[in-house]
DNA sequence: CTGAAAGCGCTTACAG
DNA sequence: CTGAAAGCGCTTACAG
């Protein structure tokens, strides 16, 4: 008989079987086994007996079991949205930080990933809402408000760049704002003049944030803004190549922007293959930036310069915070801790080698 | 009153609420609302009233009670080790097709990190096996044998790239050896001779591989086999920096090789770095070449030359072949399904801009 | 120091 | 067509 046939897996000891074989009550090998607080009530010698028998019989709790009674999973669950099914760099950082932090508090994490977050975020969220986490953290949710009031009503969640701030909900940022007027002000500082900017997808508040920062610092530089050097593109490779390679169609007799600021890295990189492609220089010809400072950066060749933007720490703080409330509820069933609504994290200029200064002969 | 403070979550309604609210019993609601074969049973009228109250109470069924009854999460628990708390690209792609899967079919995906396999998974792991997940998937493990037996015991699980082959246990690997000498054969016949070989985790099966086709591709082509050229490093990017950059230094007098074959795209990108800092030029002074097809190969510049493994619909599988096992042990109790216990995927030579054809003017 | 009872929220037989 | 009973595995009072 071939070895992958193989004999039924044995049903798992429960605490009454492992009763029986210390010859005590389910419920004193329960003090022993799991309930820290009254084990001290048994003698040593049953104890030994019972710790024997659960060795012995394999015993693990199960977890349906407490759930049940203790209203509490021990698992945070983690919504977010992923496009085509490829995980953006922007969330690994992300996950990476909740992650650890969830694994040093002894916390499963559970994902769940959707399509988009107008449609199947409010079909399909509440039903995992049901028990299996004790609470959620949103990753970039783009829900219209009833949603997020609705789930807020039964769960406790944590947003991350939520574009809509929630009463009593907790949202992690960062300084976006300040992190490209630093950065486009850096352009600037270069000599960059014509500086592209390859938007985000539009209507998300992080996007709109970069653009009027774009603006705010031509303004301080005395730089007369070009709408037409504001693209519409969105936060990913492909797109970011798509528009630069159609920003050069269109403008075949324009000279090259001085620089490219890209909503985040991974626009940059599909815009440094593209412009390799053309056959032009990163940084000699033309200096790109991105934001995020996610792995990529320091994996493209030239090594971008960008806007860091502690997604980690992010990470492991939506995981603080979420704890935090969801202890609060356990404890002192009377009412919800004042929380801080709004943590914003500082952001910080990574420069590097993709700008570098204008040194061409002509100017605009 | 500030917003952050806000009134108790109310408690979740139960069947025992809605029936009550729709005045029938608890079981009446059950059968509506729940249990999708008896539903017919129930008069159109009252079957009405008990959905209008659900909606009401916005009922949502508690997943631990019925986890409790079914002995079924719906969970899928992922198992692996995590470097430092970062994620590597070979881990990602295996979870992005893990995640892929689990949402096709309605299952969740848990995860749970390790800090090392030999101390540190058969410490936790099993007690995280306690009902919360249905099964495991471990990605590649390096775990002895009675540790892999003990988990068969209790809980159903698949491995990928696993180094011990368990009877009866569902192994996902690849073809790496045959990747590992079309890579190398392929940079003989660019020319190179010289060929030096980074290699990953000493003692890790799939290093091994790599390392024996790369002997074998040398042998193959009549080239004498340097152990000199055989430097041990492991799968990661600083790791592959740290390998390259000591031997250029313990080797200050000897050519550059011809050629670099990393045993991981990690290891490869570390090496890039390297060389560059160092002035070379990949590939016009020394081609490099990766293994895996990972995210960073196309981002890396030059891209990498790489070997694909199908990560992605490795992990796709290892849901499939899971939730196969899972089934039928809930179906037919009474033993295991006849599985294919290693399934291997092929690998494919993924030429790209990081290997050019030796061009340099002396050969050794 | 130890056990019998009750209940967490649900579903599966079994009666009516 | 509908409900009362029993039980999944555990823990929390309450008796002894």
């Amino acid at each position: 008989m071939p070895a992958s046939v193989r004999k039924k897996r044995a049903r798992a000891a429960t605490l009454a079987d492992v009763g029986r074989a210390a010859g005590v009550s389910a419920m004193a090998a329960s003090a022993v086994l799991n309930s820290a607080r009254t084990s001290s009530r048994i003698s040593p010698d049953t104890r030994a007996r019972i710790v024997a028998a659960a060795q012995l019989l394999n015993y693990r709790p199960n977890a349906a079991a407490r759930a049940l009674l203790a209203r509490r999973m021990n698992t945070i669950g983690v919504a977010a949205v992923v496009d085509a099914g490829e995980l953006n760099t922007y969330f690994l950082e992300v996950f990476n930080g909740l992650l650890e932090a969830a694994a040093q508090h002894e916390q499963n994490t559970t994902v769940f990933t959707f399509h988009d977050w107008t449609h199947d975020v409010p079909a399909r969220l509440p039903r995992f809402c049901d028990g299996r986490v004790d609470g959620l953290i949103l990753i970039a949710p783009l829900v219209a408000m009833d949603v997020l009031r609705k789930i807020a009503g039964h769960t406790p969640y944590v947003t991350i760049h939520n574009d809509l701030a929630v009463p009593g909900v907790v949202n992690l940022e960062s300084d976006e704002e300040a992190g490209a007027f630093t950065l486009v002000t850096h352009l600037i500082a270069q000599g960059h003049r014509r500086i592209l900017h390859l938007t985000g997808n539009r209507g998300r508040r992080g996007s709109e944030r970069r653009i009027a920062a774009y603006r705010r610092a031509l303004e301080a530089a005395g730089i007369v803004y070009d709408p037409a050097l504001v693209v519409d593109s969105s936060y990913s490779t492909p797109a970011g190549a798509q528009s630069m390679r159609t920003w050069l169609q269109q403008n075949p007799a324009a000279p090259l922007p001085d620089a490219v600021f890209c909503a985040n890295d991974g626009i940059a990189v599909g815009v440094m293959e593209v412009l390799a492609e053309a056959g032009y220089s990163v940084p000699g010809d033309v200096s790109v930036a991105g934001f995020d400072d996610s792995l990529v950066a320091r994996t493209a060749s030239p090594q971008l310069t960008t806007v860091r933007q502690p997604l980690r720490a992010m990470g492991r703080q939506a995981v603080e915070s979420l704890l935090l409330q969801i202890r609060a509820e356990h404890e002192h069933d009377s009412g919800m801790p004042a929380t801080q609504t709004a943590i914003v994290f500082p952001t910080e200029l990574i420069a590097r080698a993709s700008v570098a200064p204008r040194a061409r002969a002509a100017a605009t």
